[in-house]
DNA sequence: GTCGCTCTTGAAAACGTTTTCAGCGGCAGA
DNA sequence: TCTGCCGCTGAAAACGTTTTCAAGAGCGAC
C-alpha cells in the first residue's frame, strides 16, 4: 500500500496499537521487546511502508551518516577514479557522501570545508588543490571532525589522518632511469608550487639529479596552473631554452595533456627527439604512440584505504594507529623514454 | 570566540538577552523586527560564532537543500564533467549534492534511487546506466520527487524533466560523411543495448544506412558493456569478419579505448586501413595520432541546463514550461576519417 | 474612555525521531 | 506478606530549529 503521504512513526504505532517508543524500539532491534509486540509492529511498518525520516533520525542521534568529499576537481580523471573507490566502501558501510568542488580555485577549498561542516557530516575526505592551503588546513584542525587528507600533506589534529603515495621513490627511479640513457638535460613540468604531490615530485627530482651529479638548470623547470592550456603555454615556454631538453618529465595527468601538445605543435617526437615521463598511468600514456612511461598506483586501493581510515577514525575516537599511510607506486617503462641518447 | 562546542540558537537568545523566536526572525530577516533587536541578535550570533543547525532547520522546514545524483560511473570523465558543471550551478543556488554511483550495475540504480530519497532530498539528477531500466523509472514515477534525466529516456510523471544531446543528427551527419569518402562497410559498436544513447545513436546509424540504401550487415554491428575490456573483446570479435569493414563508429569514451586497444593489436592503421569515428569528443581524440574524429557536445551546458531545469521545477511546483530539452551536437571531422578510400 | 489596529516580542507548538524516566505485573527470596 | 528485581511498555523529554498563537504597548478614531 504506497501511500502519498509518508508514513510517520506515530503512523506506525496507531496501526500497530502500541506506543511510539515500542516502535522504535523494535525497529532498532532493542531489548526488552516481546517477540509479540515486534512482529506486530514490523507487519505494521511494512504494511505502511515506514522509512524513518531521515532528517528527524539524524538530529535525534546526532549523526548524520554522510561524508563530505572535498576535491580540487572532479573533472580530473584521476580523482573521480579514487572518489568512486571510497564512495564504494563508505557506502557499503551505510554512508552517503556529498561532494564538492572547489575548482581548483585557491581560496574556495575553505569556503567548501565550512559548507560541509554545516550540514554536519559525520566526516571529511579532502583532497582540495589550493594553492595555499592554509586557512583550509586550519580549518580542519579546529572543526574536530574526523578527516583524512588524501594525498595531501598531513594535518596536526587528534583526528586527522592522510593516505598518501609515494611519489617520490618513482620518480627518483625515473630520473636514473633517464640518466641511465645518457639524458643531462632533464625539463620538468609541475602542476601549482603549493600543490603537494607537486612538492613531492619536484625534491625528487632534484634530490636524483643532485645523486647524479648533474647540475640544475633552472629555466627547465616550470609550474603550471590546472588547465591544459597552461600547460601547454608553459611546456612551450620550456622549450625556448637551449640547448634543448633530451627528456621531460610531467608531473601530473593535466600538465601531460597540455605538454603533449606542445611537442606535437613543436614537432618533437616522442620517444625519438625527446624522452616523456608521466606521472599519471591514464589510458592515453597507454594508447598513446608510443606509449608513455609513467608512474603507476594503485587509485582503487587509494580510495578505499581513504575510506577504511575514515571509518576507524570515526568508530574508535581516540586508538590511532596509523595517522598516515604511505601506498607504494611504480615506475612503467613504455617506450616514450626506453632508449639510448645518441651521444 | 570559537567554541569547541557549537552554539546553539539558545545560547544565542541568551546572549543577547532576548527570545529564541526573536533571534530567529532577526537572522531570517522577517518582518517586523526592531532594529535595536536585529543588531543586538546579530552580534551575539556573530560573537558565538552561531551557525544554525542544518539538520533541525531542515526538519523544520522540510527541506533538505540538498540534490541528489545519480551516475553510472563518475570515472567516467564525460559524467564527471557534466557533474561538475552542474553541482557548480546547484552550489551557487545554496544547494549541496550527494552523488552516488550505481557503478554501472544493473539493478543497483533502483536501490541507489531509494537510498537518495531517503536523505530527503529536495531533487533528483539521473544519468545512470541501467541495462534495463524500468524498475528506477517505476520509482521515479512514484516517488514524486522533482526529478531531471541527463541524457536518457525521458520519464512520465509530472515534475520529471530530461535534458539531452542530439546524438542522432550528428551520427547521421557522421555515416554520411564516411559513406561520401566511399565506405560501404561500417562497422558499430555501442554500449549496452538497453542504454538509451546507445540507441539513439544505433537508430541513426541504421536510418542513415538505408536512406544510403547500403544493407547493414549484422555481423558488424556490437554492443559492449561499459568495460575498457569488453570493448575490446567486442572489437576483436568484430574485426573476425570478412570482409573487414572500412569504417569504425564506437559509441562511447569507453568503447573507444578498447576499440582503439583492438585495432592495434590487429596492427589496423587508423586513418589509412580503417576510418574511425569517436561519439565523445574527449582529450584522447584530440591527441592520437591521427586525431579522431568526434561528435563533439557542450558538457558545461549540458549541466548547467540539468541544473537550472531541476531548480525551475523545484520552484515552480506546477508551472512546466519545456519537459525535455534538447542540445544540440556537432561532428567534428580529423585525419581518422578524412580520406578518401581506395576502390 | 473604549475600540481596533499595528508593531513588536515571548511562550509554546510543531517537525519525527530516540532516549530517559517511570510504572506495572510477575516472580524469587527473605 | 513484603521487598527487590527484571522484563516489558507507555508517557514525556530531548534534539535545534521555525512557525503559530497570544499578548502587551502604542496610538489614532470615535
Amino acid at each position: 500500500m504506497p501511500l502519498s503521504q509518508k508514513a510517520t512513526i506515530h503512523d506506525v504505532a496507531h496501526h500497530a496499537r502500541v506506543s511510539v517508543s515500542s516502535v522504535s524500539r523494535a525497529l532498532n532491534n532493542y531489548p526488552h521487546v516481546s517477540e509479540a509486540l515486534k512482529t506486530r509492529v514490523v507487519e505494521a511498518a511494512e504494511e505502511l511502508d515506514y522509512q524513518p525520516a531521515f532528517l528527524a533520525h539524524s538530529l535525534r542521534r546526532g549523526e548524520t551518516n554522510s561524508i563530505g568529499f572535498l576535491v580540487g576537481s572532479i573533472a580530473n580523471p584521476v580523482i573521480s577514479t579514487i572518489y568512486e573507490a571510497a564512495a564504494e566502501a563508505l557506502a557499503t558501510n551505510g554512508y552517503a557522501v556529498t561532494l564538492v568542488s572547489s575548482r581548483n580555485q585557491a581560496d574556495l577549498d575553505s569556503a567548501c570545508l565550512r559548507l560541509l561542516a554545516s550540514r554536519q557530516v559525520s566526516g571529511l575526505i579532502v583532497s582540495s588543490a589550493s594553492e595555499s592551503p592554509e586557512p583550509a588546513r586550519r580549518f580542519i584542525q579546529e572543526a574536530n571532525i574526523p578527516t583524512v587528507m588524501l594525498d595531501r600533506a598531513p594535518v596536526e589534529g587528534e583526528r586527522v589522518f592522510a593516505v598518501q603515495s609515494d611519489h617520490a621513490s618513482s620518480m627518483r627511479k625515473a630520473v636514473r632511469h633517464l640518466v641511465a640513457n645518457g639524458h643531462r638535460h632533464i625539463g620538468f613540468i609541475g602542476g601549482p608550487q603549493g600543490f603537494y604531490p607537486t612538492q613531492q615530485r619536484f625534491r625528487a627530482y632534484q634530490e636524483a639529479l643532485a645523486e647524479a651529479q648533474i647540475p640544475a638548470r633552472g629555466e627547465l623547470i616550470r609550474f603550471a596552473a590546472f588547465t591544459e592550456a597552461d600547460a601547454f603555454a608553459e611546456a612551450l615556454l620550456l622549450m625556448r631554452n637551449r640547448p634543448l631538453p633530451t627528456a621531460l618529465i610531467v608531473a601530473g595527468n593535466i600538465i601531460l595533456i597540455g605538454a603533449l601538445g606542445a611537442l606535437q605543435d613543436r614537432q618533437l617526437a616522442v620517444g625519438r627527439d625527446i624522452a616523456l615521463v608521466a606521472c599519471d598511468d591514464i589510458h592515453l600514456t597507454q594508447l598513446y604512440r608510443p606509449p608513455v612511461t609513467a608512474i603507476r598506483r594503485d587509485l582503487n586501493l587509494l580510495g578505499k584505504t581513504a575510506a577504511r581510515l575514515l571509518l576507524q577514525g570515526i568508530a574508535n575516537n581516540g586508538n590511532r594507529t596509523d595517522r598516515v599511510i604511505k601506498l607504494p607506486t611504480q615506475l612503467v617503462i613504455r617506450e616514450s623514454s626506453d632508449f639510448l641518447r645518441e651521444a
